[in-house]
RNA sequence: CGGGGUGUGGCGCAGUCUGGUAGCGCGCCUGCUUUGGGAGCAGGAUGUCGCAGGUUCAAAUCCUGUCACCCCGACCA
């Protein structure tokens, strides 16, 4: 916490120049910093805090539909990579390669994954012998690298984290199947936890996954009115089934390749998510991701203190054990040093409490998302709280809303028209 | 990889043209007064001026080289 408070003040203008406002204010959040290497960040633990968060959300639905997570070695041989001929063209200029170890140079050189198709289709190739062994459902939580020329935090670093689920089925259909659930799983997930609003399309062959059949992703606008990718999802065909021989035995005594399916979702969406809802004051957290959701700030002279806090300490001890995010800061700063620091990290509700307040028995809370102060009993903070974190939530998925139709330049058929950013 | 820019206390910058031995704001430390929307006063600490060579009595400043980062494009979640 020791240099932050130079930090808070001067976030640019959105307007003006969008990519200065998220750079500052991922920064001045601190979310994030950069690390020696290039292209890598860090996660400071509010960032990582909200990954965790998302982390949670996605899990549970992968596995209400039924996948289960293992985890794949991060090297994966040269070789593996030339089986899919797509597949190396995509990723080959972007793959660090490890070609020493234990003081010795390698027969083979390894690659720092890029994505595991390949490693997952061999493993495949050995599991799969019969239609019984079908379909299977994994994935995998993981970091990935990819040697990007350019890269922003969250939103495209060198190495990243993410999950890649993978899955192999009897049929075509089954496997299309699969890809659209996953998109649909992806669709819910962002708006009913990030409150973000999306569309859905297939990418144009150009930008299609490589080695994808179909690939098929979520895009959400940001508040410079340009399209991100938040999610992707892909039916790869026999391709990799083809490369990595994933053959079964059906029920007809037919030996036949399988069809897979991809799909993934990364710490991008840390950063989707802030250039959708954040403003000109810093960031704007929905309360169901926000890893506090209510600062609680004592405000009035020092001399009053004890008085505010008799009732300042039971209030903290409700709303945690009503299971809200609460934290209280009691550092020795001024309140509106507090107040402005608290909106630039995007907390969605503020409940101050001074003297006059416990003279008559109330407290204020201020929202984040619309800015409006509400005077509220003692007796009703919990329940008012919990009420807000619903309509809160519920009104940044509607302001996205809006703003998107406000924003919105081109009938959305295909992705094709929407501008991408960076 | 092309085009542009920047490297000076923790952060943001001035100083470079015209060489004279480093300054401002914020933050930080101490004390007192303050505290309902970014507090005030007083005192204090913090710099091999990106790096390496060169020119010079003298280099943040001039010359050569080099590295890093940022912005704009092309590649990409």
């Amino acid at each position: 916490m020791a240099n932050e408070k130079n930090q808070v003040k001067e976030i640019p203008a959105q307007a003006e120049n969008f990519s200065e406002w998220y750079l500052s204010v991922v920064q001045k959040a601190d979310l994030m910093d950069y690390s020696p290497v290039r292209g890598c960040i860090v996660f400071k633990p509010d960032g990582y805090e909200i990954w965790e968060r998302i982390q949670a959300g996605l899990d549970k639905r992968f596995k209400e539909t039924g996948h289960r997570n293992a985890y794949f070695p991060m090297l994966i041989p040269e070789s593996f990579f030339q089986k899919e001929k797509e597949h190396i063209e995509g990723f080959n200029p972007e793959l660090p390669w490890v070609t020493e170890a234990g003081g010795e140079k390698l027969e083979e050189r390894l690659a720092i994954r890029p994505t595991s198709e390949t490693i997952i289709g061999h493993m495949y190739s050995q599991w799969i012998q019969s239609y019984r062994d079908l379909p299977v459902l994994i994935n995998q939580w993981a970091n990935v690298f990819r040697w990007e020329k350019r890269t922003f935090p969250f939103l495209r670093t060198s190495e990243f984290l993410w999950q890649e689920g993978h899955t192999a089925h009897a049929t075509e259909e089954e496997a299309r199947e699969e890809t659209e659930r996953m998109l649909n799983v992806y669709t819910e997930f962002v708006e009913t936890e990030l409150a973000m609003p999306v569309w859905q399309g297939q990418k144009t062959p150009s930008e299609r996954f490589a080695g994808a059949v179909d690939t098929y992703s979520i895009e959400a606008m940001m508040r410079d009115g340009k399209a991100v990718q938040a999610g992707t999802s892909h039916y790869l065909g026999q391709k990799f089934a083809m490369g990595f021989e994933i053959k079964f035995l059906d029920r007809d005594n037919q030996l036949k390749y399988v069809h897979t399916t991809s799909w993934g979702s990364s710490t991008r969406l840390i950063g989707s998510m802030i250039m959708v809802h954040g403003d000109d004051r810093g960031l704007r957290l929905p309360p169901r991701i926000a890893p506090v959701q209510v600062v609680m700030i004592p405000v009035g002279p020092p001399k009053l203190r004890d008085k505010v806090m008799a009732k300042f300490d039971p209030l903290y001890e409700a709303l945690k054990a009503a299971g809200v995010r609460v934290k209280a800061d009691l550092r020795e700063e001024t309140p509106g040093w507090k107040f402005n620091e608290w909106e630039m990290r995007g907390v969605p509700v503020r409940l101050e409490i001074g003297p006059r307040d416990v003279e008559s028995n109330q407290c204020i809370l201020a929202r984040r998302d619309t800015g409006e102060k509400l005077t509220v009993s003692l007796d009703d903070v919990v329940s008012t709280v919990e009420a807000l974190m619903v309509e809160i939530q519920a009104n940044m998925l509607q302001q996205a809303i809006a703003f998107r139709e406000a924003n919105s330049h081109t009938e959305i058929e295909t992705l094709a028209g929407l501008q991408a950013h960076i």
